[in-house]
DNA sequence: CTCTGGATAGAGCGATCGTTCTAATGCAGG
DNA sequence: CCTGCATTAGAACGATCGCTCTATCCAGAG
């Protein structure tokens, strides 16, 4: 049985690798850091991670991968209507960043570019992680009325333009990007409700 | 007077990093390698670039910018329609990402993620960068009669999209999110035609 | 107690990193 | 020819990289 009273050694190097590789990406996050400030040795790291830094990094996307999940799950539950939805979503989002200094960004995509072309196992990851949050904004979308073609394509557009904006934001310290990004998505769920059943009036 | 017949030592280099930080990022690349591929040497290298590595990377993303941005205006010309323009831009995005085999993407975002927090000098390169793009898109929405304060949203969410999509194309080594944001962008822009002069027929 | 195997601990490996340094080279102006 | 300067050349530095290795610790089974 695994010890209650704190996190266990593996967990704890994850959610360190996943913040680490958030603000500093794959290749600047060293072993040694990520042994440190977890508080475990590196003969801990490669026990629990054989393949070394690449496994590691692989469970931190997968990591972040399901935290965000979580975050896009607890939004869409607030807001009935997907374009409100939205508009929640990017508040929040600038809000959470702007708070962590604008340091904590997507939680994927560096490591994923950093990956491309070089490291397959970790491109195929966070392959993974953007398609688990379209299909939970397929859902949303699907649970509001919208076909399932209109519904696959605007998910697509919703996670790609949500990547763009807070990429833009952080780099530019500022969270305007994210608010246009919100009341543009809105603008264009509403623009495709023609070919859906009408949504409830809540 | 600089040699005519073949690229300056210069000249090389800043392509040279600008090529390999693209498709590698800047803690993967190496001043080694980038002198190697450059035909030059590291003596060169820190004559041209005595502030490092990390003024390297900011030449290699304004170089970037350059290119993306002639890219942008090129795409621009051949379409009068804004909408129609963004179809075409996506598309040509695309093809050009696959012929690459998936490997050029973006050449500031890598760059930029790696740096934001930890290399204001990058960072403010690849502001800069995405700020001239959206002066373009500004300009070409302008020019069709849209609204100053319309047009200028529209390039935040034009620029950000297309950063999206490209990411996203890149990883799961697609063209569909290209298309389909071309196609999105079409009617998030038509969308915006109401409090605009009502362009020519073209 | 002994035995066992997962977990911890960290010294140390070769390689590579960014950077610095000195010396040589090419070439224009006198 | 010589001088002067921009450029080229690459050896070498200390630091750090990912990773391997051996030794130790410790809880539970017998």
């Amino acid at each position: 049985m695994k010890t209650q009273h704190e996190l266990g050694t593996r967990e704890r190097i994850v959610r360190t690798t996943a913040q680490l590789m958030q603000r500093q990406g794959y290749e600047a996050t060293g072993l040694k850091q990520i042994s440190q400030e977890a508080r475990a040795t590196l003969g801990s790291v490669y026990h629990f991670f054989p393949g070394g830094k690449r496994e590691l990094a692989v469970e931190a996307v997968r990591h972040g991968a399901a935290e965000f999940a979580e975050f896009l799950r607890v939004a869409f539950e607030q807001e009935d209507d997907p374009a409100a939805a939205m508009i929640a979503c990017t508040r929040t989002l600038a809000k959470d960043l702007r708070e962590s200094g604008w340091l904590d960004g997507c939680p994927v995509t560096t490591t994923a570019l950093e990956s491309t072309g070089r490291a397959p196992e970790i491109q195929q990851a966070a392959e993974e992680a953007y398609e688990s949050w379209r299909a939970l904004v397929r859902e949303k979308l699907a649970r509001a009325g919208f076909a399932e073609d209109v519904a696959r394509e605007l998910a697509h557009t919703v996670i790609n333009l949500l990547e763009g904006a807070e990429l833009s934001a952080q780099v530019s310290q500022s969270e305007t990007p994210l608010e246009i990004a919100g009341r543009h998505l809105a603008v264009l769920i509403d623009s495709h409700r023609g070919g859906a059943t009408r949504p409830a009036s809540g």
